[in-house]
DNA sequence: CACCATGTTCCTTG
DNA sequence: CCAAGGAACATGGT
């Protein structure tokens, strides 16, 4: 589920759920997400800490931890994966097969669940060190895109996956945003003209900014919901604009052999860097 | 059984 | 040294 529109809606479902909320305990029932920690220095870590506020930065969420008395404030940082989800629940509600982690909040419980365990929740904050500019920055635009981009040759759909570059961007939008800005993805980064790098980043905002509005791409039922439960706790409605389904916003995503919506001809897909591609060959080149 | 999957990191190759 | 490519990670869906 997550790209950056799909983590800056879970955080803002989260935030007020977790703001000023005391953390009484973790229990870590998948050693792997929380590395390099030992499960056990994880809990002792986070018991007693209280939440402050919930911060995203590319597809990473941050947690900010007001530290007990003494100790220094500490900053917990999740990220999804390809498969994680986050939600709160009645304590002792039960956890779904591949739960992670489960932070215990007096009356709920913050369950962090992952089938395919590619996710992380950590202190360990190298990972972010290395992040490029959120797609709202200076620092994605078109010269400066041109300065870092010079001499690649690597595909600009690569380079648009590559979050030192821009934080945020995965490979659904990848293809997306370069469908909307009329270029091909295999055109190699560093030959992009001024004008094409500027539509590119106008593009990748303007899709971001419209998917999270939407409320996301991918149906959200945080904690494999149930939406008729009526506490409002497990479901982040979509909003009132919101029409059609995730797919069908898409134009090119996991659409091959599909009519290109503006202009009728088939939609391809390719392989790059070991990852679907699609785009439509006549409106992108 | 085969292939595919919204991500990141590590290792190898050129 | 750097850029680029590919495998690994782990499970589920089609």
């Amino acid at each position: 589920m997550p790209e950056l529109p799909e983590v800056e809606v879970l955080k803002r479902h989260l935030a007020p759920l977790l703001a000023g909320r005391q953390i009484h305990g973790a229990r870590v029932l998948r050693a792997r997400t929380i590395r390099p920690h030992l499960p056990a220095d994880f809990a002792q870590a986070l018991r007693g800490a209280r939440l402050r506020e919930v911060r995203r930065r590319g597809k990473f969420l941050l947690f900010d931890l007001a530290p007990r008395r003494g100790a220094a404030p500490s900053l917990l940082i999740g990220h999804l994966g390809m498969t994680g989800r986050m939600y709160l629940a009645p304590a002792r509600t039960p956890l779904p097969k591949h739960t992670a982690v489960v932070i215990d909040l007096g009356e709920h419980q913050w369950v962090f669940e992952d089938p395919r365990y590619f996710g992380r929740l950590t202190l360990d904050a190298s990972s972010i060190a290395a992040l490029g500019p959120e797609p709202w920055d200076e620092g994605f635009s078109a010269p400066e895109l041109k300065r870092v981009l010079r001499g690649s040759r690597q595909a600009i759909k690569v380079k648009l996956l590559d979050q030192a570059i821009v934080a945020g961007v995965g490979n659904i939008y990848a293809s997306e945003a370069l469908h909307r800005a009329g270029i091909s993805p295999r055109r190699a980064a560093g030959r992009l003209s001024e004008g094409d790098l500027a539509r590119l980043c106008r593009h990748v905002r303007e899709l971001l900014e419209e998917a999270i509005r939407f409320g996301s791409t991918v149906p959200l039922d945080f904690g494999g919901a149930r939406p008729g439960t009526g506490d409002g706790l497990f479901y982040y409605g979509r909003s009132a604009e919101a029409t059609g389904t995730y797919e069908e916003r898409l134009r090119v995503y996991d659409r091959a052999n599909q009519p290109c919506s503006a202009c009728g001809g088939a939609i391809r897909r390719i392989v790059q860097a070991a990852r679907s591609t699609y785009y439509c060959p006549r409106c992108q080149t």
